[in-house]
Order: structure tokens, then sequence, then C-alpha cells
DNA sequence: ACCGCTTTGTGCACCCGTTCACAAGCGGCC
DNA sequence: GGCCGCTTGTGAACGGGTGCACAAAGCGGT
């Protein structure tokens, strides 16, 4: 049965909306320690990651009160409470399977290192591109896999594949104990529910963005109610 | 300065979250379509979109009444009636803004083309990958931006750059009238509140995993086998 | 030592979204 | 033609998240 979606998960005292954000406010606290900011207000950091003053402070205040008040947050402090929060300061194991663009692009990107992800494997399915090396990673072939994560004690699955294989990608994963899984491609996996999936989906988060686009460009002032209209003015678009 | 606003927008008649399901469904919709399924029910539709079934008539239900009580959904009918609600049948036009390992992907992602997303221009600002071709596309340089969107009447913009020129990138393209704008790069946008903004960000993904995977390896060890060193026993007294 | 300024932390009310449960409606079977 | 089973569509209850407004709490200046 697939899981999925925001489950009523409050084992941890952290609500799922916080824990979306934390890392945005970690982001932006990690680059204000390096330019040297030693101390930030609820209101700058807020500013900086683009959410209301409001909602910051009370979503710190789930990690705990670790704020002065009439002076502000202690940046390297804060970072370091909602690293453990977040359960970064545990060290998680990765493998990318499937090594196509998209999976290049993976392998290349800083952003998983310096969290203290640890990309263990890159697996693809082709024999040819087995042997072939990205950032200094070695590509293994598909069959692999199982040894692979048992190996490296992976605990997280990053599926790249094309659509076609990534249930069976997934499944495979599953089986050998992994239990959290970032999928690229473009299906609804079905996972136990001890599994956690999230999926990033590109056409998606285009086709939301259309979606306000043809609000903004049908005028709509004040529309309530409303008689459907079958046909949309478009500004300039004649093809 | 103008800080994204995650302000609740309720300025069309479908609320945002069901507007973030309806690619979902669209998505599932065009499989079945092309397995020869010609009609659906809510249950159905439900399962292979990973929500549940209620959920999916209500969202449904917002864009009218396209179902038939007692057989369920036309499968054809139902495509049709979501392209139009998310504006699909519209035709959009996109500028991809560095053509990096992800730039790449992009640019190969079928997704795009198959929903009426058009590619107008991939950009770049290193000089030698100008005159490249990717899937059939040409790469052009930063200093033409301006003139391919104005050129090509774009209205998305795609950041896929690193994360010091996303700012410049990203006003850069609202300045010549882009109004949407896809950000892969890790950093948080500041726009006018009239372009929408969405983002994908990797690294911030994978640290919600992480969150999740360490409430799994803190609660009850036993489950799949994979054994965890449980030194992160630094719970503070839960109130 | 006190006062006033600043900023945190949070109680509260509101709103959006989810879920349940059921009446309404449609097709097919007898 | 009437009844029966199936499925949609939705009213209503519920729960989580957001934003407001303010009291509590430090700090610096006098």
């Amino acid at each position: 049965m697939p899981a999925t979606s925001a489950a009523p998960r409050r084992r941890s005292g952290i609500p799922e909306a916080t824990v979306a954000r934390l890392p945005v406010y970690l982001r932006v606290l990690t680059a204000l320690a390096e330019s040297g900011t030693t101390t930030v207000s609820s209101d700058g950091l807020a500013a900086a990651a683009g959410v209301g003053s409001a909602k910051l402070r009370k979503d710190l205040s789930h990690l705990g009160s670790y704020g002065t008040r009439g002076v502000g947050y202690d940046v390297e402090y804060l970072v370091y409470q909602i690293s453990r929060a977040l359960g970064l300061t545990q060290h998680y194991t990765v493998v990318i399977v499937g090594v196509g663009n998209l999976g290049h692009a993976l392998a290349n990107y800083a952003g998983f290192a310096t969290r203290g992800f640890q990309i263990a494997a890159l697996i693809d399915a082709d024999h040819r591109r087995v042997g072939e090396t990205v950032n200094g990673l070695d590509i293994h072939h598909l069959d692999e896999l199982e040894t692979l994560v048992k190996e490296h004690e992976v605990s997280i699955g990053v599926i790249a594949t094309p659509a076609t294989s990534a249930q069976e990608v997934c499944d495979r994963l599953v089986a050998c104990g992994v239990t959290s899984v970032l999928n690229f491609a473009p299906i609804v996996l079905s996972v136990p529910d001890s599994v956690d999936v999230r999926k990033v989906d590109l056409s998606i988060e285009l086709q939301i963005l259309a979606f306000h686009e043809q609000r903004k460009s049908t005028g709509a002032p004040g529309a309530a109610g409303v008689a459907v209209p079958d046909e949309v003015r478009t500004v300039a678009a004649a093809t």
C-alpha cells in the first residue's frame, strides 16, 4: 500500500511543516556564519529565509529556547541545534541509482557531502557505463545493488532512473534494507508504510507554475463564482 | 526588499493543495489512457495516485462534476478537464539558464515538451558552451538573455545556475517580463509579489529524509535488520 | 540600581485542508 | 418498469498550521 502524503506522524515533537523549513533556516544560517555574522534576530533570519518572523520563532521554539530576548539568536549555536534536530549530526550513506543526465548532476552536487551525506555508490543498468568515474565515484552495475547497499549500510536510496524501472529499483532497495527513498522518476512509488518516500518532479512543478500563469493571463480581477470560460484570453500568443 | 510570500493564494477557485496534486492525477490518467482504460473509479485512480479516494473526489469536485455516479470517470474527458484547469491547453515558453549537469538533464527531460512546455532557449554564462547543441537546442550566451526572452515571449524561467549567480539571473528574467520562476539553485530568491517562484532543492529533500531516518533509528530497532550506532541519545526532557 | 528599548516565546483565534459518512444519482438486471 | 448495487459529490466534524498580539526577559545606558 502506498504510504505517501503527510501522515500525522507526531512521534517526534516537531511538526512536519516545521521540519520542511528547518533546512532552509540552516542554509541561511551557514551563509550568515560564513559572512562573519555571529548574531541574528528572528526578523532578519525570517526575511532571509522568506518566511514570516512569527512563524520562524514558532518553528525554532519547537527545538527549544535557544534565543536570547532582546538580542536574537547566536548563529553558530543555532546551526548546531538545527543540525542536531534534523539528525545531521549522524552520517547517512546514500546510493544513486541511474547515472543519466540527472544522476550525473546529483553525483556532482556539492550539497550532499557538505551536509553529512556520503555517496556510497553510483549504480546504473548500462554495462557500458560501468567502470566510468563521476566526481571521483565509480559506477557499478545494477546487479551489485544488493551487495553494495548491505556492505555500506546504505539507508537512503536516490532513484534517478527512467520511470519504467523506478518501481523495480525501489522494490530492490527496500528489500535490502533501505528505509528512505528520494525519487526523481515521474511515477508514484509503492512502498511499505515503514519506508519514507519523497519525490521531486520537475514536470509537476512546471505545471503548477502554468496554473498560476493562466490565472495571471486571464486578467481575473474579482471573479467570484463564475462562468467557466471555455476559452482563455491569451495576451499575445497566436501560433 | 520584497521577501517571498508563502501566503495563502486564494485568488482562484481551486485550492493550492489541490493544484499541487492535479498534475499527479493527470500523469496517472494519461498512463491509463495509453493502456487502453476508458473509465476509472475514484478508488482506482486514488490508489494509483497514492492518495485517499475522498481527497481525490473532493479535488476533482473543485473543477466541476465530471464523473458519472455508479460508473466513475471517463479517462479521456478527465484528462482534458484537468489539463484545462491547469492551463495546459495554453502554450508556455520556457528558458533554461545554466547548462551544467542539471541544465543538461532538464533540456533532455521529456516531461517538458509532452505537456505543452516549449523550451525556447538554453542559456549559459560560459562562452565555451555557446554554440553547443543539447537535445536539438542551441546554447546561447547569457548576454542574449533579454533578447531571447522578449523575442520568444517567454513566461517561465528555469534557473539551473550555481547559487552565486541565481539571484542576478532571476532579477534579469523578472526585469524583462518573466512572471514565473522555477529555481533549482540552493538559495532563497527575492522577487516582486507579482512573480511566482517555486524551488526544487535536492539538499533540502535529503535533509527531511534524514530527519525521519533519525526518528526511526532512535525509536524501535529491529525492523529491517540494519544495525545503526545509537550514540545520538541527546534527547532533552520532553516536558 | 533602575528604566526603557528590544526581541523572544507563546496563548489564542482563525483558516485551510483532510477525513468521515451519507444522500443523491446512474446503470443494469430481473 | 421498478428495484438494487455501485460510485460520485458534498456537508460537517476534525486537526494541524498560520498570524496576531502581548507578556516575559535580557541588555545597555544613565
